[in-house]
DNA sequence: CATAATCATAAACCATGGCTTATGATAAAC
DNA sequence: GTTTATCATAAGCCATGGTTTATGATTATG
């Protein structure tokens, strides 16, 4: 599985998080995340691009807004790395308990 | 569930994952990681100590060698965690479709 | 006992990146 | 048409953190 950790990168940041789990809760525009969160403006809009090319988010113009709201796509692939990492890491972890047994 | 993201932010950077690609692969010393990429003996030992405080490897002193291998346990806190957020973004996600469809 | 190997910590350097202010472009409101 | 609101980008500033060298502590080796 080829996977580019930006999803990883992407949530490394506390006010990029703090942006990503609002609009998790719901769609949401670019002013109202800066109103709610205690930076400016075009802050929000570099995390919100950060988050989109990370592919957790998607971006849906409506008139002079652009609306926010998650990528179910992107965080599924998210999701399935590490659930093979996870299964990779504990097999070979696995393997190293038994070889350990046999040195016995 | 109460996460700390600290497996994200240790994940984030370049280095460190191959630093943890490698012990998730089995088990390494320290000398021997520094001796496999191209970075310092101290460097090493810094990544190791921010992957053992987010609870990604374990060490395990064997002589003047220390051994990391993954921690099995923290891994599975960060899957676990990234599971649920899944779930719950996708729920809402899903409100925000039918919703949208209401409106008609 | 002396030497070599392993490792963690501290100090210093410097690039990365997160932040603000400034600005222009587009769309709604009046 | 003028004003107001929304948003993205650019430029500049500065803190965070990743890196190296230096050093001391611990353990194996001879």
């Amino acid at each position: 599985m080829v996977y580019d950790y930006a999803g990883m990168v992407a949530l490394a940041d506390p006010t990029r998080r703090k942006v990503f789990e609002l609009v998790a809760e719901g769609p949401r525009s670019v002013a109202n995340l800066a109103r709610t969160l205690p930076v400016s403006q075009p802050a929000i809009s570099h995390h919100l691009k950060v988050l989109k090319e990370a592919r957790l988010v998607r971006a849906e113009p409506r008139g002079a807004s652009n609306i926010y709201h998650i990528d179910p796509h992107g965080l599924g692939e998210m999701r399935a790395w590490l659930d093979q990492m996870w299964g990779n890491a504990l097999d070979a972890f696995r393997n190293e308990i038994n070889k350990a047994k046999e040195q016995k």
